[in-house]
DNA sequence: ATGAAAGCGCTAACAG
DNA sequence: CTGTTAGCGCTTTCAT
C-alpha cells in the first residue's frame, strides 16, 4: 500500500470516479458540491488517508502558514517563556513556529543570515525577532526580501520595523521607587553594558532618574556595569559592592538571574538577605519564586510578549502597512527579598 | 521593482539568454556549464536577489529539511536544554525544526494530533518526541504516514520506535549509591507518580534496588509519590517527610525542580540543608547551581540528547530501517546540598 | 554545453 | 454541479 502521505489528490479522484477539481472543492469546502460526491468523496479521502500536500499549496497561494523565530543562544528560562506565547498563538491560528537560534558570540551574524536565507527560501510568512538588536547586514537581507518582521523585548530603532516589549526605563523606575519606598536610601545597581540601540542603557536611566526625582544624591560607585544578564555577571558583579566599606543597603539587579547570583555572593559574604540586604530582580522567570528567600522582582510578560509579537506580525501579514507597536505593562511582584528600614 | 523572494528562476533564465534549466544547474552545482555563461548567471541571480523556491523543490524532492519537535507544555527549562541541542544539530546539517507543544493536561491528545496532521501535511522529514509517551493514537497516526520518528528522554515501549535517554533507573541507583556512600541509611524519595511506559517508577525502582543492594531496609513510608516534577511538588511533598518524628537524613528529588522545592520547604521548618538534611536533585539543570546551597545532583546530558536524537532521526530518514537507540550516561554532579554522616 | 518538455500536487478560472 | 486546463517554480530526462 501507499504511504499515507503520497495519496495524492488525483489518486483520490480516480478512486471516486470525479475530477480533481471536485476533489479539491470538497476538501476546501469551496463552491457546491452535491451531497451524494460529497460524502462519497470523503469517504475516500478517508479512506486512502489522504492529507493535501502543504507544498504545492503554497507554491500557488505563496502562503505558508509559517514564520520564523529567532532566539539568541544561551537565554533558557527567558526565551522559552517567549516562545511559549508564540507557541501558543501560532499553533490557535493554524501557523507553524521555525526556531532560530543566533549566536551572540559571532559579531558578523554568520548564523542569522545562513537562517534568514534559508526562511526566505522556505518564504516563510514572517519573522519574529528576539532579544537583540537586529545588525545592519541582517536587517537589509530582511528588507530586501521584504518578510514581516516584529522585534520582540527590545524596542526597534528602526521606524519601519515594530516591535512589542516593556519600557525598561519604566520599569527600573518602578524597581528603584520600590526599594525607595521600603526605606532604602544607598541603593546599587547591576546591569549589563551591553550597547542598547539608542547607546543608553534602559535600566541605568531608569534608576538615576527614581534617585534623582526622590532627590538622593547619585553615588556613581553605585552603578556596576557587567558584561551579561547570567548568574555569573550577578555574582562577581556584586562582589565588588558587598567588599567595599560602606555597603548598599540594596542592590537592584537588571535580570533575575543576576539577583540571584548577588543573594549567592551575599550567601557567601556571610551577609544574609533580606536581613542585612535588599535585593530586587526583574523578569520575575519561573525561579524567582523558587530562589531563597523568594524574589521580588520587576514582573515583565513574557508570555503575553510572545502572543502579542504574533498578532501583530499577522496583521502585517495580512497587509496592513502600518503596524504599531505595542508597550506591554510591568509590575512589581512582591516576595520576600526586600526589608523595609 | 520585484520583491527578491519574487523572482523566479524564469526571471533568472531570461535576463541571462538561458533557459531555466542551466540555470537550475548552475544554482545546484550540477553537470558541466560553460565557465562563461555560470559567471553570468551567477551574477544575474546576485543582482536580482534570485532565492530558490523551496517549496518548489520540495514538491519535486519530497524533501522538506524540516523536522517537527515536539515538547511537554510546560517543561521550562529541561525542555529547553533539549531543544537547545535540537536546534544546533538541525542548524548544523541545513533542517528546521518546528516547535510543538503538548497539552499534557488533554488525555486525548488533541493538540498533538492537529500538529500531527499539520506536520504530515507539511511533509516533514522527520518526527521528534521528548517527554512524553506517545498515546495510542498518535502513534497509530504516525505509523500510518510513515514519518520517520525518535522519542527522546524516556524509552520508548513500541518496539518499532527507537529512543534516546537516559536509564533513570541506573541514575536513581547512583543517586542513592551516592547517599549511601555519604553514610545516610534513613533515605527518602521524592518522586512523580506519572505511569511509566512499562508501568512502573524507574527512579522509585533504582532507589530500592540501592537500598536492597546495600542491605538498607526499605521503610514503605519513605516514598513518597506526588503529581508531577515541579517546584510545587518537591514543596509539598516533602512536608509530609520533614513533620514525621523520624525525619529521614536525605531526601532524593526526582527533578531540581522538586530539590529546590524540598529545600525551600525545609527552610520553612527552620531545618538547615545540608547541615540537618542532605538533598539530591536530578537533571542538573541551569538553576542547579543557583540555587543555595548549589544543589548536587544527577547530570542528564540533555543538550547531548537532543542533538543524539537528531542524528538517529536523520539516519532513519536517509533509509537505515533498522535504528538503534541509545542510552545516554548519566553522572554525579557534587556541589553542597549533601553532607557526610 | 544547452534547451525543450514533462510533471511534482494543487487551485482557480472557465466551460459546459 | 462538475470537468478541463493552465499554471505556481523547480528538477530532470531526453534531445540537440
Amino acid at each position: 500500500m501507499k504511504k499515507a502521505v503520497e495519496v495524492s489528490i488525483q489518486d483520490v479522484a480516480n478512486a471516486a470516479n470525479v475530477s480533481i477539481a471536485t476533489v479539491s472543492r470538497i476538501v476546501n469546502n469551496k463552491a457546491v458540491v452535491a451531497q451524494a460526491t460529497r460524502a462519497r468523496v470523503l469517504q475516500i479521502v478517508e479512506d486512502l488517508g489522504y492529507q493535501p500536500n502543504a507544498l504545492a499549496r503554497g507554491l500557488l497561494s505563496k502562503q505558508t502558514h509559517t514564520i520564523g523565530v529567532f532566539f539568541p543562544k544561551v537565554s533558557g528560562l527567558f526565551s522559552s517563556t517567549i516562545l511559549s506565547g508564540v507557541e501558543d498563538a501560532t499553533e490557535s491560528q493554524g501557523l507553524c513556529a521555525i526556531v532560530c537560534t543566533t549566536d551572540s558570540t559571532d559579531h558578523s551574524a554568520k548564523r542569522t543570515l545562513k537562517y534568514l536565507r534559508v526562511l526566505a527560501e522556505r518564504r516563510v510568512d514572517g519573522i519574529l525577532f528576539a532579544t537583540e538588536a537586529l545588525n545592519d547586514e541582517c536587517y537589509s537581507f530582511i528588507s530586501k526580501v521584504k518578510i514581516p518582521l516584529i522585534q520582540m523585548a527590545i524596542p526597534s530603532f528602526r521606524s519601519s520595523v515594530a516591535y512589542v516589549c516593556c519600557d525598561d526605563r519604566q520599569g527600573a523606575f518602578s524597581a528603584v521607587e520600590y526599594l525607595i519606598g521600603r526605606g532604602h536610601r544607598d541603593i546599587a545597581i547591576l546591569c549589563d553594558d551591553g550597547a542598547h540601540p539608542d547607546g543608553e542603557v534602559p535600566r541605568a536611566e531608569g534608576y538615576k532618574r527614581a534617585l534623582k526625582s526622590h532627590g538622593i544624591p547619585l553615588r556613581p560607585e553605585n552603578i556596576v556595569y557587567v558584561p551579561g544578564f547570567g548568574f555569573q555577571q550577578g555574582f562577581e558583579g556584586s562582589n565588588v559592592l558587598l567588599e567595599r566599606s560602606q555597603r548598599p543597603t540594596a542592590i537592584f539587579a537588571s535580570s533575575d538571574e543576576m539577583a540571584v547570583g548577588v543573594i549567592s555572593a551575599a550567601h557567601q559574604h556571610g551577609i544574609r538577605v533580606p536581613t542585612d540586604l535588599s535585593v530586587i530582580g526583574y523578569d520575575d522567570l519561573q525561579f524567582a519564586q523558587m530562589s531563597l528567600p523568594p524574589l521580588t522582582t520587576v514582573s515583565q510578560p513574557l508570555y503575553e510578549m510572545g502572543q502579542k509579537a504574533v498578532e501583530l506580525l499577522l496583521s502585517q501579514i495580512r497587509g496592513q502597512t502600518q503596524v504599531s507597536s505595542l508597550i506591554l505593562p510591568h509590575r512589581i511582584v512582591e516576595r520576600a527579598s526586600v526589608k523595609s528600614i
